[in-house]
DNA sequence: AAGCGAGTAGACTGCGCAGTCCAATCACTG
DNA sequence: CAGTGATTGGACTGCGCAGTCTACTCGCTT
């Protein structure tokens, strides 16, 4: 007596990789292979037919949420303030998602135990979504609707606007994050804008009601 | 053959205490109890004689390093950017330390596991530190220093400001801070000043493209 | 029909951990 | 000096987990 229905030919390596994708953000990497494989509903040797360690679903698994989590910030046309604020809405949707939180709060986990997988998240996340900032940023200084600072340090300090406390806030507390994104997006762009604003000329650079 | 020196009589409790505080802000809530006795010097019976269970320990050491990372705001005599640097430079030390780092680490991972202490640790900690801010620069913009929008959003973004991307680059790179804190806090401050100085004296139009 | 690749249930090993138990040993106090 | 309480090393139980192994069963190809 083994061997009920056996089933699903292919698609079990998809099944257990959304089933891992589900439980890693859910429990961290303390998520069982055991449960992992009954959330795909598969057996356990199954999982060890298609990924040689835990460890390694694990990486795939943090890699493709990454991925998933990176966004395009576009230069073209728009001005400034436009560009800025839908960079800042999609950006604040997708880190204040359940699947940012849950891989925000896996990696800090398990940076200790995956240094190197740590580094390259950085690397391929936020190091990259700061350096692509940077350079819109100094092109806008480049053009004199920004004053003249280090574009780096204005990125980060845009980025942490955009989401910071409210990042740790989310993390802790167990509330969900509400819906009203789009709109505190606009404001933080607002007050970015009026914190970067060139002061050369006269007390000027102000953003008058609509 | 049992019992060698018999260590110390009253401070076990002490060195236990200070043993667990390190051991869980490096090892997470998965520092074992045979490791954290160790590290003490004292026997894994003595480390139960003076709590029921492992879990008391860790929440009695998180609440400890919370209350140890708290941080004055004195609102005395001083300037607005003066007392908010004052702020910054200490939000910003204490924010990025090692203790610090740890501590957000380690409740971030811990939170689902025990989420009456991660909430509490996020009232009596970023919550209250919060709330504090907000009065100040209530009171700011009840003088007319700055302008006049809601506190508890200006509060919010200062602090996203003061910390907010570094804290997510130094838990995963791995990298420890520097110490050029004081002044990156200065400009953080001059920056959240011009974003919300009162606009109403300068009449000055829109914004120009030199 | 035979064979093969992939899947399945479940038992099994080895490990680390929380928490318990115990017999021996100190330090201190009456 | 006897007694008491805290401490100590070490053995021990029970549990959950990663990873392995076996015996069995499909569905497909030749």
């Amino acid at each position: 007596m083994a061997a009920h229905p056996a089933a699903a030919p292919e698609d079990c390596r998809s099944r257990l990789l959304s089933a891992a994708h589900a439980a890693f953000l859910e429990e961290g990497y303390g998520a069982s292979v055991d449960r992992i494989a009954a959330r795909a509903g598969v057996a356990k040797q199954t999982f060890y037919n298609h990924f040689p360690h835990k460890a390694d679903l694990f990486g795939e698994i943090i890699r493709q949420v990454t991925a998933e989590l990176l966004i395009a910030l576009d230069d073209d046309g728009l001005n400034l303030r436009e560009c800025l604020t839908r960079f800042g809405i999609v950006y604040r949707d997708k880190a204040l998602s359940a699947a940012g939180l849950g891989l925000f709060r896996v990696l800090a986990a398990e940076a200790a135990r995956f240094p190197d997988l740590a580094k390259t998240v950085y690397r391929t996340g936020p190091a990259r979504t700061t350096a692509r900032l940077t350079a819109v940023l100094q092109a806008a200084i480049d053009r004199g609707e920004l004053r003249d600072t280090d574009a780096d340090f204005a990125a980060t300090t845009l980025l942490s606007m955009l989401v910071g406390a409210e990042h740790t806030r989310f993390l802790f507390s167990g509330e969900l994050p509400p819906r009203m994104n789009s709109m505190r997006a606009g404001e933080i762009v607002d007050c970015f804008l009026r914190a970067f604003a060139p002061d050369i000329p006269s007390p000027a650079a102000k953003r008058n009601k609509s």
